[in-house]
DNA sequence: GTAATTGCAAAAGATTTGCCCCATT
DNA sequence: AATGGGGCAAATCTTTTGCAATTAC
């Protein structure tokens, strides 16, 4: 493994993410490390984001929207419920057996490292103006 | 339901859609519509796939690795299986009793409209070559 | 002291959009 | 003929990268 250093920088936004199950944007974190580090920049953010995320301390998550990337720290694995209303991202546990379905039997598929899970629909805060969706 | 017209560069682009399993780009949704309309341009592809996956045509899928969207003609409900070392996407059934799973007893969640599942690892075809993954 | 890391700014990609002309209805 | 749609190029937006200065170890 190779050498890494304790910057102020890198905590911050580990910590930021530990704190929030708020899936924030890379621009997101980037406002919030400058209350603290007011000079940091949003490259550092895009940086540290990528090395932890080697490190399986972060995970992107892809939205549903058009926009960036979403970030979390690593927790336990779960599935993602995106509102397509206010696009916001929450937290849905995985069903049963999830994880051990047996995916290699597709063809093609061969060994399997990652599942993503993501359900679409509208929110409870967003349900009552919904038209839909 | 709004006006639409019939141009050819529309019917190419879903005919090719229709014609593959490969999860093209728009990149090589358009080098192989010049085939056939020498003239058309990624910008009209792009528009395009944007309003044919607004009729629910077309699909458009976040690929596991860094580079942009990649797109499917619209066929029933089925999970994506993305290699992480060709980059290839297979299509993957969902596991029986997916759909039917109670997301709306997750907090937050009030009504679903999609669900999308991604299975990341290394397709047979990578498997002998990959060290992992 | 040394090398990893930062800040800054430019670069790179993917996708979108304005505008004017052309083709479908 | 009316107007949706196309071609082209410029503009946006997110993310990456080169480089000189800084800082953790």
């Amino acid at each position: 493994m190779k050498k890494s250093r304790n910057t102020r920088q890198r905590a911050i936004i580990l910590e930021i993410l530990r704190q929030t199950r708020s899936h924030p944007s890379a621009e997101l974190i980037y406002r919030e490390a400058r209350k603290a580090l007011p000079n940091i920049s949003l490259g550092t953010v895009y940086r540290n984001l990528g090395f932890l995320r080697e490190q399986k301390m972060v995970k992107e998550i892809r939205a549903n929207d058009d926009a960036g990337s979403r970030f979390e720290a690593a927790i336990p694995p779960h599935g993602h419920f995106h509102c397509g209303h206010c696009n916001a991202i929450h937290d849905i546990p995985l069903p049963d057996s999830f994880n051990d379905f047996g995916w290699e039997r597709s063809e093609f598929v061969s060994s399997v490292s990652e599942l993503e899970l993501h359900v679409i629909g509208a929110c409870a805060a967003c349900a009552p103006s919904a038209s839909a969706n």
